[in-house]
DNA sequence: CCAGGTGGTCAAGTAGCTTGACTATATGGT
DNA sequence: ACCATATAGTCAAGCTACTTGACCACCTGG
């Protein structure tokens, strides 16, 4: 594959990702949920199943403690999320999220969906099945780093 | 599709975004083109061809052509483009890329392709061929936000 | 030819990150 | 049992890429 195909693919995937990302931002702001920028989703994700220390969550996005700890500042004081004693550490906090932040976390899900549907118009349920398992199997492992 | 599969397609379509650009910035800087940040990919792509005005680049970006136009001085500055009078209107300014930053720009083609290779190793090139073709499929016109 | 629109810059303010310094708690070797 | 070192988290200050607001130079149409 020439570089100027590997560019064209790129370009694309970065404009459909950019697009993405703006969808999901407004969807979950048009069910009611203010405030909420792409980087909290991100936190959503790590913070969704059990809770997670700030730490994980910096190490998750790939920031700094002391900006994954500013970051749940604003969570908590939004009403996403709380910070309650660890059970096994005296010196850490787990962060869970709040019933309001489940809602949110949902409704995010509503939102992607939202766009995958148009997606399907597009190019059918196959193709958008098949999308999304090359993209599972090309996925990187490390942490989420949000930067372009 | 249930939503919990939109988020999953999601979740990875926006890991391999977030890679892929690591993957390019990297590169480039590992050719030797230091002081480059993702943003300055999408300045050149638009200024790759012919040349843009300040305010094209600030609409291509979805910035206001404030930050556009410190985008500019900031690639000025480091030698990767430069300000011409606009040939048609005295108020308006091209910016072009300079010799430096037509090899910047290939440096970036390179990176990607040496990313999309890897995918190829993993998927093989038909299924990277039909990615590129619904990627180019479903990509959206619009300005192309990094925020996420 | 001048009224309003457009291209660009200057200046100041802001948000989200960084680095640096510190406290409290945990852990492992002696 | 104790102390040296590592780790979880916070506080404070600084930086950078953006924003909004004000302004000038030049274009365009009645």
């Amino acid at each position: 594959m020439q570089n100027s195909e590997a560019m064209a693919l790129s370009a694309a995937l970065l404009a459909v990702a950019g697009g993405l990302t703006q969808r999901i931002n407004d969807g979950v702001i048009a069910r009611g949920f203010e405030g909420v920028r792409p980087a909290h989703g991100f936190a959503f994700a790590r913070l969704a199943p059990d809770g997670a220390t700030v730490t994980d969550l910096a190490v998750h996005l790939g920031v700094t403690k002391q900006a994954a700890s500013q970051l749940v500042d604003e969570l908590v004081r939004k009403g996403y999320a709380e910070r309650r004693p660890h059970p096994e550490d005296a010196r850490a906090r787990l962060v869970v999220l709040t019933e309001r932040g489940w809602a949110c976390t949902r409704a995010a899900e509503e939102a992607a969906a939202e766009a995958v549907r148009e997606w399907s118009d597009l190019l059918g349920e196959r193709e958008v099945r098949s999308l999304r398992e090359q993209l599972l199997r090309i996925a990187p492992h490390g942490p989420l780093k949000p930067a372009w």
